[in-house]
DNA sequence: CTGTTAGCGCATTCAC
DNA sequence: GTGAATGCGCTAACAG
């Protein structure tokens, strides 16, 4: 159907290793020629067939594929973006691919990316993210020679792959160390499972804050673990909301989850922050739209993207990853009446 | 670097057509030979080269071209989400392309996706949904033999591509006619320049339900058109809030657009829906998480998404696609001191 | 059932 | 400068 290098050289009356001397400028030729090329290139409205081209040079399609686990918590798209253009500046494109969290289908596309002998392959908190997670598709892809790099959360020691998180341990701590100056001293924790990675360092970092109250200060803890999908994470938000104590200040693992519990605390009549204070985790765009505007610790979601290709690519890249924290309007001082109000389920 | 299916014909001592037999179940092998040859491909690790297996057959990469303007704007994930999972259930897998809404890129990517020998392109809010946009991504794609679809708003005359999009005109007029039946007179409207076909659709079907009022009852429009980037966008949002007298209804092109300018109108301390009303459009998941929720027009946008692929893929589909109203708290009556309460800048 | 032989579209040595 | 020849990894007839 597409007109073939073959056409344009019979075309232009000259062979095909000419035609080819004209599209990638390799050795000089006459201009003449080149011109007599140009023009049956352009009247056949011919375009080389990328596909072809990869074959002879071993591999190198030019493709980075990025795996992530769902494209709809908005936290993947902001990487998602930052990827998409830092690969199209150095001329690489990205394939991607959604796991929707399961091991099974990351594996799948890891699988695929292999074949497609694509340049390198991005994991946003994959199976290596979970303390129990199936480390194949990293072995796979280490094997079949493949630079990839891990996003988000801590890789196990099995992979040895470049990493390219946050110290959630400080972001944990960070978070804590907010509500607490705030004068919480009962905390409520909302997140992930503890076969997270993240999940168990930002409890570290929690528990860090809280130990580093001064002597004869105390506070406490109330966590709420499950998962970070919708259903799973109103649910959760509920259960912490009609804890008895209920706690004043709650740390989320996330920015969406923070925008999830802060609805259903809406739902229930809270006010935020006059009846509790919310921090979340991850520094979203959207925080600035939600009401009150989430306080919450910044990753640099775009720098992330950005070394995350030149690392692939075998650039070398400074992983420094600095924690900000963005002050909303959620988080406020404890209400006085704390202990005494209860909740209307 | 990586195993050949020559080594692997070698290592079980048979021909590579009968690897190549084992590996596509083409033809019957005798058992003990298809034993032999698995075990080959086990021990090597082998992984058939997929851009090698696509040049004999042709083409078909069993990939899907996805073009849209930003993957930030969370309209486009909830499509691409879709796209994605439609696309993985029948064997392909999506090039995220993102154009960063400028023509050039748009027809680059086209070009590429062409080179690369894609099996469908799908075009979300390309330069086709202007008035004056670029056809020729499209006139290409059309001359390459690759399937494409345009996927929200309106088509040219020019393009003759299946266009997947809600009716825009209607669209407009349920819009306007939400703010109408609430008793608002003074309706705003917050949208793209004319350039764009949808702006001017659901313009006209603002004007149509303006003009269904009760004979005497009329109605006045403020329009405040720019863009949808979010610095426009706020801009657009301050200079609709300090029209005088403001208007009470506002109508927003798209739901992100509805957020910034709830954003806005809370730093100018008015309050929605006590001093305001809003209504959005898309339908995106983030409005259950506003405050208060917003009220908005639906369009089905998973639907969209897969119903894109299967367009591309050349399956039949019925591209009916129903606009539904979602009620959140965003549109109240009109404030009765509308006409005498000032702005604060 | 299995091995042999052509290409697929292109880049790349080589000679001329 | 330019053309002919070779091979990239694999599939698909075509013979045995």
């Amino acid at each position: 159907m597409a007109a073939t290098i073959i056409d344009v050289a019979r075309h232009a009356g000259v062979s095909i290793a000419t035609v080819s001397r004209v599209m990638n400028g390799t050795t000089a030729v006459r201009p003449d020629t080149r011109q007599r090329v140009a023009e049956a290139i352009e009247a056949l409205g011919y375009r080389p067939n990328q596909l072809a081209r990869s074959l002879p040079g071993g591999q190198s399609d030019r493709v980075i594929g990025l795996v992530i686990p769902e494209i709809n918590n908005p936290v993947f798209p902001e990487i998602a973006q930052a990827v998409e253009h830092e690969a199209r500046h150095q001329g690489y494109q990205v394939m991607l691919c959604q796991t929707d969290d399961r091991w099974a289908i990351e594996l799948k596309y890891a699988k695929l990316l292999i074949d497609r002998r694509v340049s390198g392959i991005i994991f946003v908190s994959g199976s290596f993210s979970h303390v129990k997670g199936d480390m194949e598709p990293y072995r796979l892809v280490r094997e079949a020679n493949i630079p990839y790099v891990l996003v988000n959360s801590r890789a196990s020691d099995s992979t040895m792959a470049p990493v390219l998180a946050t110290d959630e341990v400080a972001a944990g701590k960070m978070q804590a160390a907010y509500l607490l100056q705030h004068g919480h001293r009962h905390i409520g924790f909302l997140g992930g499972g503890l076969g997270y990675y993240v999940t168990r360092d930002r409890l570290l970092g929690v528990n860090q804050a809280m130990a580093s109250l001064a002597r004869g200060e105390t506070a406490s803890l109330t966590q709420q673990l499950g998962g970070f999908q919708q259903n799973r994470a109103t649910l959760l938000a509920r259960t912490l909301l009609t804890q008895n104590p209920r706690p004043t200040g709650i740390l989320c693992a996330s920015d969406l989850l923070a925008m999830i519990f802060m609805t259903q605390a809406r739902h229930m009549g809270l006010r935020i922050p006059d009846d509790l204070s919310v921090i979340g985790f991850d520094g979203i765009q959207m925080v600035q739209h939600t009401w009150p505007p989430l306080t919450t610790i910044a990753q640099p979601l775009r720098k992330m993207g950005t070394l995350a290709v030149k690392s692939v690519l075998g650039q070398p890249i400074n992983p420094r990853l600095e924690l900000t924290l963005i002050k909303g309007q959620s988080v406020g001082a404890v209400p006085s009446n704390a202990i005494l109000k209860d909740v209307a389920t």
